[in-house]
DNA sequence: CATGAATGAGCCTTCATTCAT
DNA sequence: GATGAATGAAGGCTCATTCAT
C-alpha cells in the first residue's frame, strides 16, 4: 500500500517531537556532509546551520556544540567503522574473509567521516579514548577468534596472535582506501589470501578445503 | 674582501646570510617543537616566534605563513617517515626485515610530526597529494623490490604484487605505534615474519635458510 | 447567562479574563523574583516564563518585553519605595518620626526591586524620569510639610527648606541598608534625632514636648 | 616658551613605550566617556576601541576585557570619589565644612562614572566588596574625626557618632547631585549648616566662632 | 490563546598577517 | 633587516523576539 492510499490518519503535519527528530536529523545529516567535505575544522556551526537550512541560533538548541554533534555522529558507529568479527574456520577460508571484507567495506563505504577521524583524534583526547577502547575490543575479539583457531592446530605453530591481530585489524582499517583506489575484482580476495597467509599454513589451506569443517567445529 | 681576509672584529657577527640561516633555523625548530608539542592548529604563528627568541613579524620575513614553515618541516622528511628500502633476497629474509624495520623506526621514533599529518591532510589537498605522491613512490618501491623476488621465484606464485606492497606499506606504516604499545622484544621480529609469510612460500624460506643467497643475487 | 447562572461544570475553568490574569501575575511575580535574585540583564525572558510555568512566547503576550514588565511591577511601587509622608507637628517629634520611618522601612523591606534600580537607570532614561519624578514629587511633599512647620515658627529660622528636604530624602533613601548593618535598635530613633536637629532648634523641641500640640496645628 | 620654540631634542615620534601609554590612555578615555554616557553594559569592547581609534583586537592587548578596563578606571579614584577628610574644630565649622564640600565637589566634578557604579555593584561582588571597604574607611575617618570633637565636648551630648558619620556620608555622596540641580550658590553653605546642627549644639557653634579655636587643638 | 522552536543580530574573543617605526 | 603593535575578519555562542502550529 503506498502513501496515496492511505485514507484516514493522516497528520497534516509531523507531531512536535517528530518535527525536530527532523531537524536535529537534517543537523547531523549537514554535520556529517560538510565534516567529510571540507574537514571538522574549518567547518562552523554556522555553515552547518545554513546546509541545514536553519539559523544558527537553532544548531544550538540541538546541540551544545559542534563537538557534540560530532559525538552524535560517532555514537554507535565507531564500532561499525572498525573491522567486523571473523571467522576462520571454513571450507574457503580465504573466500569467506573476502566476503566478510566485502560485506564490511559495502557497510562502511559511506561512512565517510573515518577520514575526520585522524584529525581530531589529535586535539581531543576523550575521542581518542573512545576510539583506542574500540580498537582494544576488536583487537580482542580478532585475537580471540584466531586462539581458537589455533587450539584446533590450524594456525602457523609459533604465530605470535596479538601481532597478527594487530596486523589484520589494521590491514582492514586501511582496505576501504585500497579498494577504493583499485579496479581490481578481486581485491577483496586478494587482501584475503595475504591474511589467510598470516595466519594458516599452506598445507592447512589445502586440508580445509577437502575437508568436512563441521569436524573443526 | 672575503671571509677570509677578515681579521679581527668579526667574531660576534656571523655573516649576515649566516645569521639568517640560524633565525630561519630556529624557526624551523620552534615549529617543529611546538607543532608536535600542541598540534599545527594550537600553535600560532606568535608562539613560533616567541620560541625561537624572535619577533613576531621576523616569523614572515623567512616564511611565507604558518604552512610553509610546515611545508619545509615536511620536505625531505616524508620519504624518510615512509617505509624504507627493502631488501628481500637474503639468507634470513625475516632477520633481515626485521633489523630493517627496527632502523627505520629509530630513525623515525623522533618525527613527532607523524601526529600532526592527519590533522592537515583534511584542510591541504597540496600536502594530501604530496604525501600521496610519496607512498606512491614507496610502494612502487616495494613493488619493484618484490619483482625481482618473484622473477627468480621467490614468492607465492599466485601473489598479487599490488596488494602485498600496499599491505606492507600499511603495516610499516603502523607499525611504530605497535611497537611503542607492546613491551615484547620480538616485535620486530614478529612483524617481519608476518610479512615473510605473506611474500614468501614456506618451503622458499626455509631454502633461503640453507642456502648461498649470492646465487639469486 | 452570568456566571451566577452556572449550575456545575464550571469548577476547574476560571473565565478567561481571570485565567489571563492569574498568568500575568504568575509572570509578574517571577520576574520580580528573578530580577530581584539575578538582576535585570541577567534574567531572560524564557527564564521569567519557565518560572511563571508558562511558555516563551506567553511572555510576550502579556508584556511587549521584558522593560514592560519591569514597569509593570515598579509601577505603583517607586512612590512607596521612596520616604512617606511625614508629620512634623507632634508632642514628640523624634519619636513619632522614629515610628514613621521604622514602618516604612517595614513596608519596603520586601522590595528587593531596589537593588536593581541603579542598573536600570542608566540605560533607561523613562525609567530615569520616572523616578526622577516621583523623587520630585517626594520632595515637595517634605518641604511642604515644613514649610507648614515653618509657618508656625518651629523650624531653624534660616533653614533652607530645600536643602533640608533633600537631605531629609537621602537620609531616608539610603536609610534601609543602615538599618540592615546595624544590630543597634535604636536606629530609628537616632535617625530621626538627627533629621530633628536639622529641622528644630532645640529649644523647640523642648517645648514641643510639654505642649497641647493641638495648638499647632 | 611654546612648543614652536623648542629648537632640538624634539622626537619625531614618541618612544616606544609611551605611544603604546597613549593608545592605553585613549582606550582608558573611550571607556571612560563611553561608560558614562551609555553605561557599563551599553558600552562593548568594539565600542571602545572605535571611540579610540584603533581595531577591536588592539583593545585586548591592553585590557583583558571590558572589566579590566573599568577596574582601571577606578583604582585609586574610588577613595577619591568618597567624601573627604573633615575638619570639625574651627572658629567656624559652617564655612570651613562648606569649603571643604566645594573643593571635593570640584575635584569629583568630572568622575563622571560615579553613575556606572550602582549598575555594577549588583553584578561584580568583588567591586561591591571593594567599594564597600571604601566607605568603610570613610565612615571611620569621619567617626574617629567627630570622636576628638566630642572629647573636647562640642557635640551633642547624646550623640550616637555611628549614625552621624554615616549620615554625613550620605550626604557628601549624595551632595553633588543636589549641587548640580541647584542654581542655588548657597548649596555648600547649607548642607554645611545641615550637617553642623546635626553635630553641634547651637550653644557650642556660637562660642566657636567668637573663641580661639587654638584652645581646642 | 498557548506553545516553544526558530531566528539572527550582536557580543566577546582570537590570531594570521601587515606595516610603521 | 628586525620589531611588535595594530588590524579586522571570523568563529563561538546567547538571547530578545517572532511566528507557524
Amino acid at each position: 500500500m503506498s502513501d496515496d492510499e492511505k485514507l484516514v490518519g493522516e497528520f497534516p503535519f509531523l507531531p512536535k517531537q517528530e518535527r525536530a527528530q527532523v531537524k536535529r536529523n537534517a543537523l547531523i545529516e549537514s554535520g556529517y556532509a560538510l565534516f567529510q567535505a571540507k574537514g571538522y575544522e574549518q567547518t562552523t556551526a554556522k555553515d552547518i546551520a545554513a546546509h541545514a537550512g536553519v539559523a544558527t541560533g537553532t544548531f544550538y538548541r540541538y546541540f551544545s556544540d559542534k563537538r557534540q554533534l560530532l559525538m552524535s555522529l560517532l555514537e554507535d558507529k565507531i564500532e561499525t567503522f572498525l573491522p567486523p568479527e571473523i571467522s576462520w574456520i571454513s571450507n574457503d577460508p580465504v573466500s569467506s574473509l573476502a566476503t566478510s571484507l566485502e560485506n564490511h567495506y559495502n557497510r562502511i563505504h559511506e561512512f565517510g567521516l573515518r577520514h575526520v577521524l585522524p584529525e581530531l583524534l589529535s586535539k581531543d583526547s576523550e575521542l581518542a579514548n573512545v576510539l583506542e577502547k574500540a580498537r582494544k575490543r576488536i583487537h580482542e575479539r580478532i585475537q580471540s577468534s584466531l586462539k581458537q583457531a589455533r587450539e584446533k592446530g590450524l594456525v602457523w605453530s609459533d604465530l605470535d596472535l596479538d601481532t597478527v591481530s594487530w596486523a589484520i585489524m589494521i590491514i582492514v582499517e586501511n582496505g576501504l582506501d585500497k579498494i577504493n583506489k583499485t579496479e581490481n575484482k578481486c581485491a577483496y580476495q586478494d587482501i584475503a589470501k595475504l591474511i589467510c597467509r598470516m595466519v594458516f599454513p599452506p598445507t592447512v589451506l589445502n586440508q580445509l578445503r577437502g575437508s568436512d569443517v563441521e569436524a573443526f567445529e
